[in-house]
DNA sequence: AGCTTTATTTACTGGTAAGTATACTACCCT
DNA sequence: AGGGTAGTATACTTACCAGTAAATAAAGCT
């Protein structure tokens, strides 16, 4: 278990640290536990591992997190949150019905390859509390629903041919999903590159048109 | 930890028991195994508990394999095999790249849905030993060349647009893999069904024709 | 200065689970 | 029958790790 590099500066690092930076600090721990979760796995990465990465000490972990099952729902809700954010901005932008799935899918693609993308697609509920899987599942959902929203909407504009939403929305989420686990960060695609041509492939087809 | 509904008759049930029966039970092991990691996920699922569910203690299962690792192992591959004997159907049926790969993604349904399907999808390396981790990645390498293979073919062939494969490879396994993770036992839709749907999807793709 | 609060550490607890040494049991072979 | 062997169990060791209690250090206040 060696310490995963730390890129961003760390907030220990020198001696004098102004007060207020409490939450700077929390976010800290979390998007190290992110690292951390993704290069060694949730249950491989013990807590003084991640304590040795920041150059602190467990009992400091919590202070910022009220234990390893917050840590790991924090990153994970930190990722939905760039996909809803996605959302948001393809509501906002507006378009056509595949224009914004577009612009989701973009989104999408770029939060699984970040920081939080791992924790967002390899959480699964096994051995979780049942309050926190109840809250997983519902985020899970909400970007579900998003998704067969979009497909529907486009469908209604014309701008996609009608077919199963729920199908299409899964195969589209497995799709960039399994984006986390080939992508590597010195990939010569940028994430939305990828989006670009896992959306092109969904839009055409593989049959010759 | 509960103990997993063993639908399939336990080995052990009985007291008399015929001795050259080793290998089948080498598989109940590696078949409970599996539906407990699926149920309740590899490191929440102990060899005690596995032991439970099959009635016998834990050295029993230390001397059909050689460790929790390799009983991990059995699993992937057991799941990977079914997905090569798809491949090998198709090379063996024929017809055009695009009809190969529909037999392939029938055959990745299935696998994927199936009791060793989860540890297939879900198999990381991390915290796995070296050896091992060399072996998955070989295994997982092969089915994504088989399938830029057969999308390479069928571009050869005109049963397939022109497009970036290794981009085509990991959407369609996104896809695919994905039906681990959202399909239920008792689901509407069978394996085939699934298969079917999910690549009509992809051949004639999303924009309207 | 002294008193308080906040941040962090050292040192511990309790539980869990992988893997093993050794003993027991039952079948098989002659 | 008696000795071997394969299979299984009991009971243990070892290690790790989440979480905590109590102590220390630093910053802020009056």
């Amino acid at each position: 278990m060696k310490a995963t590099p730390k890129t961003a500066p760390n907030p220990w690092s020198g001696a004098g640290l102004p007060s207020r930076e409490r939450d700077w600090k929390r976010n800290a721990v979390i998007r190290a536990a992110a690292r951390a979760f993704a290069a060694r796995g949730y249950h491989n990465t013990s807590l003084d591992d991640l304590a040795a990465d920041l150059n602190v000490t467990k009992p400091t972990i919590y202070s910022y997190v009220s234990g390893k099952e917050e840590l790991l729902f924090e990153c994970f809700r930190q990722g939905v949150d760039q996909i809803l954010a996605g959302f948001e901005e393809a509501a906002r932008t507006g378009g056509s019905g595949r224009e914004r799935l577009m612009t989701v899918a973009r989104h999408y693609a770029i939060a699984v390859t970040g920081d939080f993308g791992w924790c967002m697609v390899r959480l699964e509920e096994e051995g979780l509390s049942p309050a926190m899987s109840q809250k997983i599942k519902t985020l899970k959902s909400e970007i579900d629903q998003g998704l067969r929203h979009l497909l529907r909407e486009g469908i209604a504009d014309g701008s996609i041919r009608p077919c199963d939403q729920k199908m299409a929305a899964f195969a589209l989420a497995g799709a960039l999903n399994w984006i986390a686990h080939w992508h590597r960060a010195n990939d010569a695609l940028t994430p939305e590159q990828i989006a670009e041509h896992l959306l092109e492939i969904f839009e055409l087809g593989l049959a010759p048109r």
